[in-house]
DNA sequence: TATTGTTATACTCTATAACTATA
DNA sequence: TATAGTTATAGAGTATAACAATA
């Protein structure tokens, strides 16, 4: 592996360590997916797609940063789960309107619980550093806690 | 213990914005991927492989967290752009041994810098915040630095 | 017999382009 | 004409199982 060089400014180092933790997820997440019979689009998807709250096929297709035709294709299978549904959209009759069913929320809350769980290497930092780790986090995705 | 969806531990915390992180992130490793025409994986297999340290197959793998299989073909694809090459092992002849090539090791060090290049959210952290993100994370990983 | 890498197979994800049905 | 979603097509990643060469 490439060993980050000292000349790299702190936040490129903590990118580069960064890289390296979600490299360690992949494997873990996926075993995740697994359990539930899902790919990871599927379980991305599911995750986007919120109970009670319909969401056109576009939209989902910005959520998961490809184009609108894989969405056909990974909601074709999620619904073949019969985990969502398409409805035909009420004002504009060209959109598709996905619904997470009873079901659907069923494997959804499971799924999140299970990929809330953090990973064994920020489950063993100890309380302060964790907070601040939050913290440093929040600030950077713009979460003004 | 369904849904702490409010009151998560500081761990779980960091944790899921840390996915939110790497979703935002995805569409610019492929973007920058794209810049050389290769696809994620071989990316990643690419700099996996260090120049001067021929590496099996199955350490590859295990590197990239995927069937051996696989391997087959994502190194068929970096071998036909000629920017790995597979030797014989010498002690053992089952074995095949990945060597970067000269022209590999180019693209490899220019694709090092642009993903080395911390995404906006971090490079926008003050000093200050920046170092102890480096240092937690460094801990997490068990890297005493 | 066990192991390394390959091949065969099958499925999912991905993008592009052409198509449909609406608007 | 333009847009939302689908279909067609093609390429890449993935896992499993069967296989060859070697140990």
């Amino acid at each position: 592996m490439a060993q980050a060089t000292t000349r790299d400014t702190p936040a490129a180092e903590a990118w580069g360590l960064l890289q390296r933790l979600m490299v360690g997820q992949k494997a873990r997440v996926h075993a995740i997916a697994s359990e539930f019979d899902l790919a990871p689009a599927q379980v991305h998807a599911l995750h986007v797609l919120e109970p009670g709250c319909p969401c056109a096929m576009s939209k989902l297709a910005q959520a998961l940063r490809c184009d609108n035709s894989n969405v056909t294709g990974i909601v074709d299978r999620l619904e073949a789960r019969g985990l969502v549904e398409r409805r035909p959209g009420e004002r504009d009759r060209r959109v598709k309107m996905l619904a997470v069913t009873p079901a659907g929320e069923a494997v959804r809350e499971r799924l999140a619980e299970r990929l809330r769980e953090p990973p064994e290497a920020l489950a063993g930092l100890d309380e302060a550093d964790a907070r601040t780790l939050r913290d440093i986090l929040a600030r950077a995705l713009g979460d003004e806690v």
